[in-house]
DNA sequence: GTTCTCACA
DNA sequence: TGTGAGCA
């Protein structure tokens, strides 16, 4: 499992993360404050991700782009610790199964949210993702 | 030169 | 969310 090692490894300053995802310090930041994400830092306290942050954050983005907001992407991201991140992998399946499971659903249920709520944006979405955590 | 936090025309 | 201030 070195890959997770190195795939968790805090590398690159938000600059660095602004180029490869096209997002905005300020946005970076706003989704760190949300705990979307949760960078390492550095003792300058500077900001460090890891090649899992930056997936995240394009995660991230491919929602926003499609209206979700914040509150949105919180159910479908659920914070994860850096701890409780390694956990995860080392956890049953059936957690891992859960998600993708989700996941793919969510997919279905954007696209439809998306083309539906085109105007007034994700408004109800919210209540549906939640939905999707419950049952399965 | 960069990043950080905080605050707001 | 953008942006500028004042530090580190």
């Amino acid at each position: 499992m070195a890959d997770d090692i190195r795939r968790n490894m805090a590398l690159f300053p938000i600059g660095i993360v602004m180029k490869l995802t096209d997002l905005t310090a300020r946005q970076i930041r706003y989704y760190e404050q949300h705990e979307l994400i949760i960078p390492a830092r550095t003792g300058g306290n500077q900001r460090l991700f890891s090649f899992n942050d930056v997936e995240r954050l394009l995660e991230i983005k491919s929602l926003i782009e499609k209206g979700v907001n914040i509150a949105g992407i919180k159910q479908v991201m659920n914070p994860v610790s850096k701890e409780s991140e390694e956990a995860t992998v080392l956890s049953e399946q059936s957690e891992v199964k859960r998600r993708e499971l989700s996941d793919a659903q969510l997919h279905r249920l954007l696209k439809q949210q998306v083309l539906e709520n085109r105007p007034g944006r994700a408004s109800m979405i919210q209540g549906q993702l939640s939905r999707f955590y419950n049952k399965k």
